[in-house]
DNA sequence: CAGTATCCTTTCCGATACTG
DNA sequence: CAGTATCGGAAAGGATACTG
């Protein structure tokens, strides 16, 4: 347990050591839309191993982005949501996913995307004053 | 040169693949305040090599979201701009640098902020309605 | 100044087998 | 079902020396 301190040049360091990497932003936009077992997110996430999953789950929880629910039973039920704080990360993620949704489009060119109808509501991308 | 062409899951995974990584959005960060030159990137983002640093940003030249400027002199003078597709990078990566900071407050609780003032009127994290 | 070439370390991730 | 343990490979990144 040697937490070392860490000192960021910046913000967005500190943000990309929560929430970078291969999985777990995938892992987040899963939560956003309401607590999810295990394997739901298993399922979700093609590709992701178990082993990974876990271990993304348990920074994510460490860093109270995301909290861990156990209920006491056989076979277990565990289950992972988005804490108050993670919550603060839906815009970011939204964003993400809807320019990622843009970005197939624009390079396939074809129907590849998922939209969803609450997506199309454009926000306008610049920042709002 | 085997581009393989690969078939995401979601956007989100395909905008990883293009800004993912330790260094790319720092780098996009950096540019989105206007054109700069190599060795000025160098000095902004601590702790980049120069092979890194070239590395990324061909990379992200290849994905069309940097544009490559070559001034023909000695000594040489490379320059690198968002183009205007990369342009549309800019609210997220705003936003991934407001939380960030935000996320630097909360954990350190002290004034590590280098915020700069046009930060301080501060857009509350929640989507706006 | 900008970039390349090597070599090497570290980090991340996948496969698989196993446990309560 | 959820999780752990171990092994091994691939990829990302860092140090350093060198070039036009």
């Amino acid at each position: 347990m040697e937490q070392e301190l860490k000192r960021y040049e910046s913000g967005v360091q500190a943000m990309l050591e929560l929430v970078g990497g291969k999985w777990r932003i995938l892992i987040l936009h899963q939560l956003i839309t309401g607590k999810k077992r295990t394997s739901e997110l298993r399922r979700a996430i093609p590709g992701i191993t178990q082993k990974v999953l876990t271990q993304q789950l348990r920074d994510l929880e460490k860093n109270e982005i995301i909290h861990r629910i156990i209920h006491p039973q056989i076979p277990p039920k565990v289950e992972y949501e988005l804490t108050e704080y993670g919550l603060t990360l839906q815009a970011i993620i939204d964003r993400i996913c809807l320019w990622g949704e843009n970005h197939l489009d624009r390079v396939y060119g074809d129907k590849n995307k998922v939209l969803e109808n609450h997506f199309s509501e454009y926000i306008p991308l610049s920042t709002p004053n």
